[in-house]
DNA sequence: ATGAAATTGAAAATCAATTTCATATTGTGA
DNA sequence: TCACAATATGAAATTGATTTTCAATTTCAT
């Protein structure tokens, strides 16, 4: 009487597209077309299902946008680290940091010991914007 | 040729409704619900436009659930200097905790000058557990 | 090869949020 | 006070990402 998690093709396919685009956050959307694009189609639905699996597990990131807007997937590299620092998010590109640094590595001690609360690295982020899009900003003069 | 916005009943009693409740966020159909039992019945859409206003002036911060669950809605007493230090929320009981610290106050100018990142603290939102929800989980032993 | 357990995916359902649009309200100028 | 143009309201319809359903398919231990 198997109580397993059977290994079948669509979800390799599902981690391996993560990881060839480990840079970025991809939609579901997204996932489903690279797939098509590379001739293993797969159903949306399953992949939703395997990013849920991914996510429980703790080895891809779920960045939840805004109603109407997708949520997207990224692969986490060292989930293990991930989880010892805090992350960044620019809201200008959407590129994602690790905040890892001495400085910030007594922080999360600080406010457990001083304020009280433990903070849950996995489900916190810092969202604001990057050099590059701080200088973009800066260059256009707006804002 | 007016270009204002209306002072209408409906804005003044969401408002208040905030107000009176401003120690936690919530939901568009409990403000709705509420209103209705004060004998001040108002139409979802208009909760819905009302708090989209507030949340643009910074009035009212926005705590953006999961998708399947509501979104939840909370005065801000003080926004500006809200803009000034990050905030903390309780997984476990929804707390919002303001992180008001002088150890606290360099950590975005430390980002900012060696990460060169500028975080926007509006945007931005800690996650964890609350000193109360921490002792509780204790107690049950579990996790 | 067999069959029980697990997976797949198209279609239907869900549900918070948004849009539509006809009606009602607000505030200004006459 | 009146009229009217700008704005607001809210019920109903729509949207759109995600979830559920369920019959057909696949996996893998024996």
């Amino acid at each position: 009487m198997p109580n397993q998690e059977y290994r079948t093709k669509q979800k390799q396919c599902v981690l391996l597209c993560l990881q060839e685009n480990s840079d970025r956050a991809l939609t579901v959307d997204e996932l489903t077309e690279k797939l098509r694009e590379k001739n293993a189609p797969i159903g949306k639905t399953t992949v939703y299902r395997c990013l849920d699996k991914l996510v429980q597990s703790g080895a891809v990131r779920k960045f939840t946008a805004e109603r109407g807007k997708s949520a997207a997937f990224q692969l986490m590299e060292h989930p293990h680290k991930c989880e010892e620092h805090l992350h960044l998010k620019c809201v200008g590109c959407g590129k994602f940091i690790h905040l890892e640094c001495s400085v910030m590595a007594g922080v999360n001690e600080h406010i457990l010991l001083h304020h009280g609360f433990q903070i849950d690295n996995r489900k916190s982020l810092l969202f604001g914007l990057c050099e590059d899009c701080l200088k973009k900003e800066k260059d256009h003069g707006a804002d």
